[in-house]
DNA sequence: TTGACGTGGATAGAATATGTCCGAGTAAAC
DNA sequence: GTTTACTCGGACATATTCTATCCACGTCAA
């Protein structure tokens, strides 16, 4: 099992755009954690789709929150990065091969993937958990403001 | 997030062994599943090099679970399986850039890492309340034996 | 002796993650 | 209103990983 690592830059991204007051470019956004730009630039499109940043173009332009910090959970961020399909999939094998279960058995959902899902509710749900408000809290936002 | 297919398989064949009486050959616990014999292979070598099966090889060899379906859990199939690498990596960002944070400030692991870490956790206490032998009750153990 | 089986590595192919590029569009500045 | 600089957005390569296969070898039972 593996994350993107994209994921760790776009939640620090939130977190500092918490800290602005106005967009950000993504160039930006890079230079602040020296990342690729253009790499970060398609990340931070995600973020848009999903609408947890709001694009604004032109001069001037860049990525602010949609919302309250308080209000965006890290796991928002992290479905927006990194996709919404879950870990494991079930590929229905009990299905297939010689010990293949007649379909009247399969009508409920495999025990195996039951637990897996199980896993990752409680997974996302630890995400849930916290908001890009109380990471901001974990940072020296007097730091981070004044690199504007 | 992905998690490899061979997890599902894995897991699939530890409940039949778990029903066994004698030790399956890889090639034939593929056809049970209706997968690759020599896919299906590499994870059974993955969970022998756990101690999870113990393999006996020479004529009528195949391999067999080294203790009882109660006191393995899906998580250690899954660990074994997957790597024991955590989904989530900490690349340390916040020391990188221009908003770089000093050292001092980094004794303490990254308040993101910590949350993602956290979330992993949860993840894993989940499939390690789950045994084989538990999976194997909500099968019908009758079907798999006479499948031998 | 013989045949079946697991082990480990080497080898392709497919899918995905990672990284880069340039054009269309926009808003500010003059 | 024109210019200009700046932005986003998607299309385009590259690298890494997953998936799958094959073969030579040692092992064990019949
Ligand atoms: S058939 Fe997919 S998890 Fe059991
Ligand atoms: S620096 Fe890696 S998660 Fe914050």
């Amino acid at each position: 099992m593996k994350l993107s690592a994209g994921v760790e830059w776009a939640i620090h991204c939130c977190v500092v755009l918490s800290q602005a007051d106005r967009p950000l470019p993504g160039g930006r956004l890079a230079e602040l954690h020296g990342v690729s730009k253009t790499y970060l630039a398609k990340h931070l499109q995600a973020l848009a789709r999903a609408g947890i940043v709001q694009p604004s173009e032109g001069r001037d332009g860049g990525y602010a929150l949609t919302r309250d910090p308080g209000g965006i959970t890290v796991l928002d961020v992290v479905r927006a990065v990194d996709g919404p399909d879950p870990a494991f999939r079930c590929t229905e094998i009990r299905q297939q091969g010689d010990l293949a279960a007649p379909p009247e058995e399969c009508r409920r959902p495999c025990g195996v993937a039951q637990v897996m899902a199980e896993a990752e509710r409680a997974w996302r749900t630890s995400l849930a958990g916290t908001t890009i408000a109380d990471l901001a809290a974990t940072v020296d936002g007097d730091a981070v403001r004044a690199a504007l």
